[in-house]
DNA sequence: AGCACGCCGACT
DNA sequence: GTCGGCGTGCTC
């Protein structure tokens, strides 16, 4: 038998299929050594065949098989192939998501525990030894007949030579066993609610056909309880289940609700977990002892065979596509996977994807909404507040005389706040503080971004530049004013204002270190009356049920972001933020600041109009072309040579001027420039961007990775991006 | 990725 | 005359 081999190197030139001579019991999946040139590497057997194309005397034989079993499924060699056609990715690669890193390396071994057994009777063997031994006779004084104990526990307790000797007597007889590393413990016995009616219809819907859903429900609607349903039944149906969450919801709290709701049939990976843990538990996950994953993005690549359902929470959350190394899409995988099992598909979120919502009213996803919270509470309250009518007012302060009401509101009842920074983006808009008024892009319709070093406003869609604004165009004001207000600012005014409350600050530079963002979190839930200042990040997480006022500082950052889907994740960021407030008994407030209080993202917000938002926005999209309408593509040249990236660039622009030319109907967009960050670890960064409509999309995008592939070369590095989240 | 082959500059 | 620079090419 002939085996086809990916060797694991991650280099074009060696991206392909290798025939080499099967052993007798090679199987599809399995990892093996193979000798490529002279040395010998790890290898992963695809496929096997009767015969090579090439002659037997240039045919090696495969050394050895890594391991006993199969380490890729099946289902993940042709998701592989799907993969590579699709992103243009090498086959290496896309098999190194498959497993865990640490198997690649093989720095991971299976945890061994020792134990030792008692095979002689202590208390007669005291004679045995030393009167003078007291470490001994303390040990043969703790030790029963027949009794089972782990070996480091005698050994901290009573000396390892004590322990080692009683071994060489024999006295002890050592057992080694391979244990899983759990990952977390779990006590609470699980809470079964009873599904309201809503959640139910949910359940049945999703459990009677293998379609794809979109699970639209507001915060704190129960969707999880939908979730364990669902799961719950799949398992009693011998079924297993995927679940994606995003990264930073992988609390202790929320995967021991599930632990404890379903035991030992969770598997937990995520990017928090040990190598040794990760390991084990992908392996459980392998040998079908877990049914159930829970992980981050990457988990989608669980070795979960016979697959019942899988399930995307919080499918909004960019954290979902790839944006580096093997770029891909979450939902594709997804996608492919419900197909491939024939099983459904579950997306669901509060503030779904605009692009989801679209292809919900098309009739391509299922809509299934939960519109009420599960114990009635009304959504809290959203007071819009006009910054220019405080300024006009004589207020230029960062607080609103509303925000400041509320706050010394909520300190005397011995509530808690939660004020919210928006800072999406490091980039910055420039605005008139007296009108409002904020400068854009004549052709583009997104704000332009202030680029400080040049004293230049930039369109990071189409490239062009233009005079930083010294003058108001609208109202011929000179208060113009950039960037952003820091929780720094926010924190010490507060300090100021109340300077018995405790303030707990929460952004990038506060979270570096490891389990900073839990330690935060909880100091601020077990703090009453406290005061949490944050970036997005705690827009998500934790529930707290004495939060009773949001503050919204600057709600206009992330919706003069340039950036066509700025209104949609305003949208998005706003409504989940006020989901934090009043979810207990005490109602809940949110104060909104903005200078654009017309702006017609917050009269929908106010309302939690989502349905009349989606329509407007995907309206605007429509008349724009911009995606869900189009897609956005774009290729990226770098080169330590300026020359070199920019005659590629050249020469890329040129076919593909011609592929226009074939599908002139399908271009909305062509235009080739330097990136807007043109030196990344000093290469010189060209682009090609491309807006092109979905009927030849697949056909073009291939042709694209062709013209790739006949310019790439050692020095100029081409790669393609279909919607990026962000240019740079 | 690695490792060899191969063709030009500064050393014992 | 030789040691070694890293450009180019190949690996079933």
């Amino acid at each position: 038998m002939i085996a086809e081999v990916i060797v694991d190197i991650t280099n074009s030139t060696v991206d392909k299929v290798f025939d080499y001579i099967a052993l007798e019991d090679t199987t599809i999946g399995q990892r093996v050594m193979v000798p490529f040139g002279r040395r010998n590497i790890q290898g992963f057997v695809i496929a096997l065949k009767d015969k090579s194309d090439l002659s037997n005397d240039k045919l090696k034989k495969i050394l050895y098989a890594i391991d006993s079993y199969p380490a890729i499924l099946e289902e993940h060699i042709e998701l592989m192939h799907f993969m590579v056609k699709k992103y243009h990715l090498r086959y290496a690669d896309c098999l190194r998501l498959f497993i865990p890193s640490e198997l690649r390396t093989d720095d991971v071994k299976p945890l061994v525990k020792t134990y030792v057994t008692v095979c002689v009777d202590p208390k007669s063997y005291v004679g045995n030894v030393r009167k003078n031994a007291k470490n001994i006779i303390a040990l043969l004084e703790y030790l029963k007949l027949g009794e089972k104990y782990l070996k480091s526990e005698l050994t901290s307790k009573f000396t390892q030579s004590a322990v080692n000797k009683l071994i060489d007597d024999n006295v002890l007889k050592v057992l080694e066993v391979e244990q899983n590393r759990k990952p977390l413990s779990y006590e609470i016995t699980a809470e079964k609610h009873k599904l309201t009616l809503m959640q139910q219809r949910a359940v049945d819907a999703i459990l009677k056909n293998n379609d794809t859903y979109l699970l639209f429900g507001v915060t704190g609607s129960g969707k999880t309880e939908v979730y364990m349903s669902v799961i719950e039944s799949m398992v009693q149906s011998g079924k297993n289940a995927i679940m994606l969450v995003p990264e930073i919801s992988l609390t202790p709290q929320v995967l021991s609700h599930f632990r404890a709701r379903f035991g030992d049939n969770v598997a937990i990976l995520h990017s928090g977990l040990s190598a040794g843990e990760r390991f084990d538990e992908w392996r459980r996950v392998l040998m079908n002892e877990a049914k159930i994953v829970i992980g981050a993005r990457s988990a989608i690549f669980a070795p979960v065979k016979n697959v019942g359902v899988i399930i995307i929470d919080e499918e909004h959350e960019t954290s979902y596509i790839s944006e580096s190394n093997p770029r891909y899409n979450t939902f594709d995988i997804a996608k492919f996977r419900s197909a491939y099992n024939n099983c459904s598909l579950v997306l669901a979120s509060a503030t779904p994807d605009l692009e989801s919502y679209q292809k919900a009213l098309n009739g391509e996803y299922k809509l299934l909404t939960l519109p009420t919270r599960i114990n009635d509470k009304p959504m809290p309250k959203i007071q819009i507040v006009d910054m220019l009518s405080e300024i006009r007012n004589g207020n230029t302060g960062m607080f609103s005389s509303a925000m400041l009401y509320e706050l010394d509101k909520c300190i005397k009842e011995k509530h808690q706040a939660m004020l919210f920074i928006n800072r999406r983006g490091y980039s910055s808009f420039m605005r008139c503080t007296n009108c409002g008024y904020i400068p854009k892009c004549s052709d583009c319709d997104v704000t332009l971004v202030y680029h400080r070093h040049e004293n230049k406003l930039k369109c990071h869609y189409c490239g062009k530049r233009y005079k930083a604004l010294t003058v108001c165009p609208n109202c011929k004001s000179t208060a113009i004013r950039n960037g952003a207000i820091g929780t720094e600012q926010v924190v010490a005014k507060l300090k100021e204002l109340y300077p018995d409350v405790p303030v707990f600050q929460m952004d990038n530079d506060t979270t570096r270190t490891k389990n900073a963002y839990q330690k935060i979190l909880s100091a601020f839930g077990s703090t009453k009356p406290a005061i949490l200042v944050g970036t997005q990040m705690i827009a998500k997480g934790h529930d707290f049920s004495d939060v009773t006022l949001v503050g919204i500082i600057d709600a206009d950052q992330s919706l003069y972001h340039s950036d066509y889907k700025s209104t949609e994740k305003t949208f998005e960021l706003i409504t989940q933020m006020a989901g934090r407030a009043g979810r207990d008994k005490a109602e809940g407030k949110v104060i909104l600041q903005t200078y654009a209080p017309r702006h017609y993202a917050y009269r929908y917000i106010a309302n939690y109009d989502y349905k009349s938002f989606f329509e407007k926005e995907l309206n605007i999209r429509k008349n724009t072309m911009f995606p869900p309408f189009t897609t956005i593509l774009r290729l990226l040249f770098s080169s330590q040579n300026e020359e070199i990236v920019r005659e590629t660039t050249k020469l890329c622009y040129t076919d593909i001027k011609q592929l226009q030319s074939e599908y002139l109907q399908d271009f909305v967009y062509l235009d080739a420039m330097k990136s807007p960050i043109g030196k990344i670890k000093n290469k010189i960064r060209y682009q090609i961007l491309m807006r092109i409509k979905h009927e030849h999309e697949d056909d073009i995008i291939q042709k694209l990775y062709e013209i790739c592939d006949k310019y790439e070369n050692a020095k100029v590095s081409i790669f393609v991006e279909i919607n990026p989240q962000n240019l740079s």
